[in-house]
DNA sequence: TTGAAAGCGCTAACAC
DNA sequence: GTGTTAGCGCTTTCAA
């Protein structure tokens, strides 16, 4: 295929000795600018690139200038924009991304992956799995392995055994508010669709929606919180289910959707149903995707500033994998912003007659 | 931060040769069953797990086990199938995916990333850039440099002065039916939005445009296929310019968009106009992503089968990669499947009043 | 300031 | 079968 080029052949062309090519590939010690300018000419002429592998081979020092990303497999926006952040980031520092997917709908080794970061000695790796993977057991285990390799970030809310730097949202307030917002708009009946089942308890959404059902003293209905899944399919099967399973002054008059995506979904079966937005259903989505304003009517959704936190995470990472004494790991919240457009109905003003 | 392991403490507590380690390791040479068990259990005891760049330091043999993925940045859903799919496969075969993203709205050198891909190694470069990246003078000198030194696949059509294996769409033709489609339902004044500027010519979308505008005898003004740009919002932009530049008689009764995305932004800026969709416009996308059947009306599109492209390219990339002597390229074409829903208006049947 | 040489962790000839 | 040993390409003491 290629005849490799090593160092060697530079210095030979170079007339210098291999350990001076070194010197000045890495600019550490102190070359005379004479010989520096000489051999850099050659490795330039050559388009010379030194083998990252053997460079990393080297005791002490991560150097493979590599950052591990774990999330779910990019098929929404909200991942897509998080791994897009952080390999930007990454690159602007000098460092590549290197993507492990935790595949949807299918079973998978958490271990298995975590021994592919650690074989391949990354300087640090960012686990974004949020909500989704809460239910795992084996999670904690695994990533506490990792951490004994490189130092680890999460984009998630803490996570129970797991002790590394969490980047997280306070959702669960936000989502409060949210329903807060359609209760001072009139809303007594607000359902809850999308999610995982088994997260009911645990995710942050639903823990800011049951608390503010409660606090609040809304129409509390096993139906209004039943359904889960995170697709635009799921949305609509969910939006059937809960129109169809409710007599008709039970019928909820505001729909709180797990994600943009979801409430694309309920919007479409709402609109099958005939029911109009918002002055029949008000909806609420969550994650800002870039089709929120452009849905009909443009969806009222909370935004997490996934690309920000990106961006911390990477810069926290590589700053880590400097330090030779351990960082003390953090955890950092900040509040999502909650951004109204139309799907809510503010513009109807408070009703009454909900 | 970590003790590391290696092949040397593995050997002494089972009390063999580091070289009897990596046979089982490996599971090249014979090993006794009984040491193999012996070794295996501590391996598996200890959870060791070798380094990848040391093993990837040996010549001719056992590489890096990455495959690196050249694309824009994954703000798209059919970028992110790709990457998904193409890591998914990856991973399915014992590699991972290095992604390198080429950053949107801002300038980059091709050649150091290029240079990076050499850098580390990779067993194979798979480049999806398709129209977007045609403009780019340095891509055949960067990519063929690539070539040297790794196997590479382009998902996108044949790129001049690039002699590597292409999985090509025929989108030329696909988008010429797709006009034609519109043709036969009555259509003559057919725009073409979205795209860039500089692919006007080169493009396979606008290819095909012009050639079905040309051989069918439509409607040819400037401003129908005047206006460029890859997002919702440019999509918003191109129809508020075309219906605002053209006099009564000549707006045009159908759009083209380059990829769902820009349709999903037409049809909000159709929607705010007040006309209708497809009575009053009749439009196709491009894509069939996530969101086409949800829009109202469920967009009319094209499917690029990029999942099973991305597929096809590891797995051909993966097979490169273990022969010695290079696999000669080749161009791979298939062609996209037409999905009709509801905006492009068939429902109405053929029109000839438009 | 530069060169020689000893590894880094692993694999693969080559002995035994 | 299993151990010994020489690299893979690079960095980094340690001398000179």
């Amino acid at each position: 295929m290629a005849e490799k080029m090593t160092i060697y052949d530079i210095a030979r062309e170079a007339g210098v000795a291999p350990s001076t090519v070194s010197r000045v590939l890495t600019g550490h010690s102190n070359v005379s600018a004479k010989t520096r300018e000489k051999v850099q000419a050659i490795i330039d002429r050559r388009h010379f690139t030194p083998n990252l592998a053997a460079q990393a081979l080297e005791q002490n020092k991560q150097r493979t200038k590599t950052i591990g990303v774990i999330m779910p497999e990019v098929t929404d926006h909200y991942s897509g924009k998080i791994l897009c952040a952080a390999t930007r980031e990454a690159r602007r520092l000098g460092y590549e991304t290197l993507l492990f997917q935790l595949p949807i709908g299918e079973k998978y080794d958490i271990g298995e992956i975590v021994d592919q970061l650690i074989r391949r000695r990354l300087d640090g790796a960012l686990y974004s799995g949020g909500v989704l993977e809460v239910v795992r057991a084996d999670l904690p285990g695994a990533l506490n392995r990792l951490m004994e390799y490189m130092p680890l970030v999460a984009i998630s809310p803490p996570i129970a055994g797991i002790n590394c730097t969490f980047l997280h949202n306070d959702l669960e307030t936000t989502i409060y508010h949210a329903v807060q917002h359609l209760y001072m708009l009139g809303h007594r009946r607000t359902a809850f669709i999308g999610g995982a089942r088994t997260m009911r308890d645990s995710g942050a959404r639903a823990c800011g929606y049951l608390r503010a059902v409660r606090e609040l003293g809304l129409t509390d209905i096993p139906s209004y919180h039943g359904e889960g899944g995170f697709t635009a399919e799921s949305g609509e099967i969910a939006v059937l289910r809960l129109f169809s399973e409710t007599s008709a002054g039970h019928r909820p008059s505001a729909i709180l959707a797990f994600s943009d995506l979801v409430a694309l979904g309920a919007l479409k079966q709402l609109h099958v149903m005939g029911l109009q937005v918002p002055e029949d259903v008000a909806i609420i989505g969550c994650d800002n995707t870039f089709f929120s304003a452009y849905t009909l009517p443009p969806l009222t959704t909370i935004d997490l500033y996934s690309e920000e936190r990106a961006r911390t995470a990477v810069n926290e990472l590589i700053n880590c994998s400097k330090e030779s004494t351990p960082k003390p790991p953090f955890t950092l919240v900040r509040a999502p912003a909650f951004i109204v457009r139309e799907s809510c109905g503010v513009m109807l003003g408070r009703r009454e007659n909900l």
